[in-house]
RNA sequence: GGGGCAUUAGCUCAGUUGGCUAGAGCGUUUGACUGGCAGUCAAGAGGUCAUCGGUUCGAUUCCGAUAUGCUCCA
């Protein structure tokens, strides 16, 4: 069976059993603190579980694109290195939310796996949840019953609390888990070991392959299980493996998930799959790498250097590092496989289709870059052994800094060493390693408290913001949060005229008050759909009525900023092409920035032409035209523009500005018209990627502010030129002059040095063999400096020095001809140290030439006559 | 969010106990050579040493802050 059937042949298995086939998730999580990426099929079910949205359909499955390189779930490390673990895969789940429980979940897996697919009965493996006394669990007997009657007992196992007990994290919802093993060994081993003895042992070809979550606990902050009101079902079963089962493979990496990438690689390397441990190891790596960075890439996340992008960067580089030293790339290569992954995978994910060539160009520079990177670091890795010649071992400290400072892999390091018959200090670079990650979770450590239900239940809040600014509030619930820096509280109301962060556009301040007092609300965000008020304090009576207040200047001018965007999105589209497509944005009350695909630097005048649509459809004054629960195909069909990794519900809210102009798939808030924002002006455009472009512009006041602020500049550039008409030519003028004028007095100085050089060689002092010279200058000291070396060229044996008074204060400058100071006879810097005295300063430099400054011009003869003194010695 | 490192000519980079008139290669301009192209040679232009403060007689160099980039950790 191939992949793509497989997948196919399990959403329809599903849907035949009445549930609702959606989209997997992008993979780049937004509105979720608590998580980065999608690291199992039930994250975008999440609210659900949560019990902060009531479920849309009882019943639904899908594939799920998910990534595991970070947090609980880190399998980045072990990828490559054995068969069957992965950075990106997809996960088959089928849900239920109150709907069915562990009957039909457990009768419809069995069902699918030996009716459907065909795996072998008698292969399979299953877990139920053996009991936890600590946590006064029990067996789960319900789960056991139903597999009674499905096999027999003998391949039924007890598990553990930590196989099989599920949770999502420290804190929510959670309960028993059922896991299913196949056992896809040959016969002869089979009989050798019995294969209920190698499950959950890490063994190769005994693995889990579908995980079926009962959910029926809420875990409380301070450890405690309480039972929930509505049980829901959630499974996972790893897609490549299973396909792996189903084809008959001993690896995932066999399977043609992955084949038609491995062999890209080994046609670009010269080096077949299979002929060395070595080598396969490193295209695997590749191979999974490819698909992770290339679907995060088209889930809107680019590589970068902090959160999210740098786990993204992170992994490329791993690739790429595995390329560079096991199969011998030294030049950009991962971007080539793209087509292959496209090829093969397109059908049913288009998003990496339609983002092809932005994932080739990323992934390309990327590339380049570090592999820029790893030369710098064998440069410096060089230069280290340069300086310890004798050294045997390469010190821990300086292993860690090439890592930490300058992100060169501690394996290359060690490799190079080996070349050198050097070792590598290896404990101390783990030292280093952890002092570092104790610093950052000290300073990352944040508590959480349980949330605090002043009316319990699981009401929704109901967002007013895009009509009203003011709304008569109660409190649901609140919870403290305790950071390193600061304490505060999240408050959740029955409804709320707070726009919470999203979308780009910044969270609404404001404030919340009764009768009796008022708080500061600082900032708006979203956890999921939650909408979260942030606050320094609690109010004092909880239970009282509020009114919710939103700082309205603030919002009416991010709410200009934000309609701007879209104008200026569809200005872009119209200049540059329809290729334009935003990769980010962000708008707050002082200007906006928008990120998107572009390949070259816009021209001035792209930028200008941008700017005048903009305007012109500001002084339309366009009203808009917002409609809210538009089912998501209609909206398509309008031809509204959706942005690539974000997620949409079935109905979506369509914000319009001409139907001929600009449709836009938006939650934001807006101008009611465009009149409103008044002006935009874009104040920067620059590169902050491979192939994306960033703008900042600004809207009404600010471009306000702007004008006025040049207009000053210009006006008082014309007081001061005294040219009214023309101060670019007066400033050209300025600079010529200024320019020659320069000219004339370097050569004027030069001059004057000349004329010096034959007056000052005649009063040259013979002492001993040495020509001195004591000179009192009326210049500056970069005159003095030049003297003193003309006066070099033209006299042997010379020691010669030289005062000067630049401003109050005093310099000396002393020259000594270079075969003077050969056996340390004479030194400059030592004369300069002695007669600087004199001018109460001090100074140094070299045997050759020093000089110094002091406070007392008065000195200088004194300082003078005291270096003829010691010449004469 | 917390560390570390970097920022010097258009580009890539040197520049150590703070003072060596801030350098190299590439690029660029001009001239010479060569029949042309390509090239060779010579001369020149090009620098607020990221920004702002501080220490000092003196800061590209030391200290602090800011900005930008790189990098590791969370």
């Amino acid at each position: 069976m191939k992949s793509a059937d497989v997948r196919r042949t399990f959403l329809e298995f599903f849907a035949q059993r009445q549930h609702k086939i959606v989209p997997s998730a992008p993979m780049v999580v937004k509105n979720d603190p608590t998580l980065m990426f999608t690291n199992a099929g039930m994250n975008q079910f999440k609210d659900i579980f949560l019990g902060n949205a009531p479920a849309k359909y009882a019943r639904i499955a899908d594939t799920q694109k998910c990534l595991r390189v970070s947090g609980k779930h880190n399998d980045l490390d072990e990828v490559g290195h054995d068969t069957y673990h992965h950075t990106m895969f997809e996960m088959l789940g089928n849900w239920s939310f109150g709907d069915y429980f562990k009957k039909e979940a457990i009768t419809w897996a069995w069902e699918l796996l030996t009716e459907v697919y065909g795996l072998k009965a008698e292969d399979l493996y299953v877990t139920v949840f053996g009991g936890d006394p600590q946590e006064g669990l029990a067996v789960d007997e319900e789960a056991l019953e139903h597999w009674k009657t499905i096999m027999p007992q003998e391949r039924i196992l007890h598990g553990s609390k930590k196989d099989n007990f599920w949770e999502m994290g420290d804190t929510g919802p959670c309960g028993p888990c059922s896991e299913i093993h196949v056992d896809l060994r040959s016969a002869e081993e089979k009989a050798k070991t019995p294969g209920k003895q190698l499950v959950n042992n890490d063994h190769p070809q005994v693995i889990e392959i579908w995980n079926l979550v009962f959910i029926q606990y809420n875990r409380k902050a301070d450890g405690k299980l309480e039972p929930l009101p509505a049980k829901h079902v959630d499974t996972g079963m790893g897609f490549e493996r299973l396909t792996m089962a189903l084809q008959g493979k001993q690896s995932n990496y066999d399977t043609d998930v992955f084949q038609p990438i491995i062999q890209k690689i080994a046609s670009l390397s010269g080096i077949v799959y299979g002929d060395a441990p070595n080598t396969d190891v490193a295209m695997r790596v590749i191979a999974d790498h490819l698909r992770a960075v290339a679907f995060a890439i088209a889930d809107g996340q680019l590589p970068a250097n902090n959160k999210a992008g740098y786990v993204i960067r992170r992994i490329l580089r791993r690739a790429v590092r595995y390329g560079f030293t096991f199969l011998d790339f030294k030049e950009p290569f991962i971007y080539k496989l793209v087509p292959v992954l496209v090829k093969e995978m397109g059908d049913f994910f288009p998003e990496i289709v339609a983002q092809q060539t932005l994932i080739e160009r990323v992934i390309n520079e990327e590339e380049q870059a570090f592999l820029r990177t790893l030369a710098l670091g064998i440069k410096r890795f060089e230069q280290y052994i340069e300086g310890h010649p004798q050294t045997r071992e390469i010190e821990g400290a300086f292993a860690f800094e090439l890592f930490d400072t300058f992100g060169f892999p501690i394996d290359l390091t060690q490799l190079m060493a080996r070349e050198k018959g050097l070792t590598v200090d290896i404990e101390g670079f783990n030292r280093g390693l952890e002092e570092q990650k104790n610093r950052s979770r000290q300073a990352a450590e944040k508590d959480t408290d349980d949330w605090v239900e002043i009316r319990p239940g699981n009401e929704a809040t109901r967002f007013v913001g895009y009509t009203h600014l003011q709304a008569g509030v109660e409190i649901l619930k609140f919870r403290k949060i305790k950071t390193k820096k600061d304490t505060y509280y999240q408050i959740v109301l029955n409804q709320t005229p707070f726009y919470a962060e999203s979308g780009g556009q910044v969270g609404d301040r404001g404030r919340l008050f009764s009768d009796e007092e008022s708080i500061d609300i600082k900032d708006t965000q979203k956890e999921n759909d939650l909408i979260i008020h942030i606050a320094d304090r609690l109010p004092q009576d909880l239970h009282a009525a509020f009114t919710a207040e939103v700082n309205a200047a603030k919002r009416l001018a991010t709410v200009n900023n934000h309609s701007a965007t879209h104008l200026m999105h569809a200005a872009l589209k119209r200049v540059l092409g329809t290729h334009v497509e935003q990769r980010g944005s962000l708008v707050d009350e002082n200007r906006l920035r928008f990120d998107f695909s572009h390949f070259a630097r816009m021209s001035h005048q792209e930028i200008r032409q941008v700017e005048q649509i903009v305007n012109t459809k500001i002084r339309e004054n366009i009203p808009i035209d917002e409609q809210r629960d538009v089912p998501i195909d209609d909206a398509k069909a309008m031809g509204a523009a959706a942005l690539f990794g974000e997620k949409y519900g079935e109905h979506v809210r369509v914000i319009t500005f001409d139907p001929q102009y600009s449709i836009e798939l938006c939650g934001g808030t807006h101008a009611a018209a465009t009149g409103q924002i008044g002006m935009f002006k874009i104040v920067s455009e620059s590169a902050i990627a491979a192939g994306v472009r960033r703008i900042e512009a600004i809207t009404g006041h600010q471009v306000e502010e702007l004008l006025f602020q040049q207009e000053d500049t210009l006006s008082q550039l014309r007081e001061i030129l005294k040219s009214n008409t023309e101060p670019i030519k007066a400033v050209t003028a300025l600079l010529e002059d200024k320019r020659r004028l320069e000219k004339e007095l370097e050569i004027m100085k030069n001059e004057k040095v000349d004329s010096l050089k034959l007056s000052l060689k005649e009063q040259a002092e013979k002492i001993g063999d040495v020509n001195f010279i004591a000179y009192k200058l009326d210049g500056d000291l970069q005159t003095a400096k030049n003297l003193a070396f003309r006066m070099n060229d033209v006299m042997e044996n010379l020691v010669m020095v030289i005062g000067n008074i630049t401003g109050d204060k005093a310099n000396l400058t002393v020259i000594v001809s270079e075969n003077l100071t050969g056996n340390g006879s004479l030194n400059a810097g030592q004369i300069i140290r002695e007669i600087a005295k004199e001018i109460q300063g001090g100074g140094g430099g070299q045997p050759h030439f020093a000089t110094a400054g002091g406070k007392n011009p008065a000195g200088i003869d004194k300082a003078l006559q005291k270096a003829r003194e010691m010449i004469k010695g």
